[in-house]
DNA sequence: TAAATTATTTAGATTTGTCTAAAAATAATT
DNA sequence: AATTATTTTTAGACAAATCTAAATAATTTA
């Protein structure tokens, strides 16, 4: 099934706005496309006899099957190019999101797996968000990068950015793996790094780099 | 200037198809763009009115400086894309054109500098046509890639397909640089390796990853 | 529960890029 | 030069995605 760009981002937008809550009103739909509810309407008949959705008028809409699947291949996309934008092309995380808008509606799926394997199968994007791998399965817990914590904040080690040999020689030698409890102490505002504080050990300091390869959950 | 996709595709068929001819005739372009002459007759009205072309009914058209401008940058956009796929990715060179159809259209021009940063700012794509700068200058010669040359062809190194430390030892290691002068020699089916004669010097053997990034001209 | 408000859908119009069929201009041929 | 053939343009229609305005359904409130 090929769908266009627009029937993309409408099948994104109902696949973020369910997750929130269960079902998606024409309402919210058109304010988060920036559209107007009667052409939401008419999108949604649409993608209805395409079998991308249930929808009974005035009941608002869910995903069927095939449309959460069409979502989650879109959202792989969009947060594998935002990881390539982040860590090869080095933008700051904070302005790869209209990029990978538009990255994430190149249809090759070619490309999206060798695009995959070439930045070591990421399962986090830059914003700590899981990627959902080929087959549409991703981490559930919502999870932060460490550079985004506050001084006060204990949180736990879930994840690394990726599986570069280089990055996990800093981290044996730091001693910091999956599960690693930590406390934040500090942040540096001249270059962004953290002191933080392991269980039953000193102060050390983690560098912008490598906060930013740090995806941690509260606990 | 923003141009649609559809447009782009316009003004990048009339750039390739005035490089051969002088202007361009409706009918070419319709072929070119398998779309229908009514089509382009319309579409060519629009982008006169954009200063994009200088049109003259059934006179054929031209790009206009703007326009060329516009079409060095999409060709720009595709040929670094198209590298990026070859020598990144590890796709084939020869099915790269399609997926390259698609990111050349892909707007950010931040993406583009940078991905030419990553890149090593590449001259010439895994073609061998060169890629234009961010002026829009680009080498005039044809170049081939030395992997497509026959045996008993006399050639002339014009330029490496990238910047990288490693290719550059290799060269300087085999006593090849810019405008060394080869003859083919051989080509194995075995490994694609290639056996070429450097003047004054005995037989070496080139391998299938080095001679993809040797671009040379006919001397 | 009836009226008022809000949400959603329908009806009809618009824009973009395309098409077919017919008309007009240009080029080729006899 | 006159006719034929080709190329190009015009005219009118269509599909996709959108809009505004009006109608209808659902919900809230008095």
């Amino acid at each position: 099934m090929n769908l266009t760009v627009t029937e993309e981002n409408y099948i994104k937008s109902i696949f973020h706005l369910q997750q929130a809550e269960g079902n998606v009103s024409t309402n919210e739909l058109a304010a988060s496309l920036h559209t107007k509810p009667a052409s939401v309407t008419d999108m949604l008949k649409k993608l209805t006899n395409k079998n991308l959705l249930n929808y009974i008028p005035y009941q608002g809409v869910r995903l069927t099957k095939d449309g959460k699947k069409q979502a989650l291949m879109i959202v792989r996309k969009h947060r594998l190019w935002e990881f390539f934008l982040v860590d090869k092309l080095q933008f700051g995380w904070d302005e790869v999101h209209e990029v990978a808008e538009e990255l994430e509606h190149v249809s090759s799926k070619k490309l999206v797996e060798k695009l995959d394997s070439f930045l070591g199968h990421p399962k986090f994007d830059p914003h700590g968000d899981p990627i959902p791998d080929i087959h549409g399965n991703m981490v559930a817990v919502r999870q932060f990068n460490l550079i985004d914590i506050k001084p006060g904040t204990l949180v736990e080690v879930c994840s690394v950015g990726s599986q570069s040999a280089e990055l996990l020689e800093l981290l044996r030698h730091k001693n910091i793996g999956i599960s690693t409890e930590m406390l934040i102490m500090k942040k540096f505002e001249f270059d962004h790094s953290v002191e933080i504080k392991i269980k039953n050990s000193q102060h050390i300091n983690i560098s912008q780099q490598l906060a930013q390869a740090l995806f941690v959950k509260l606990v």
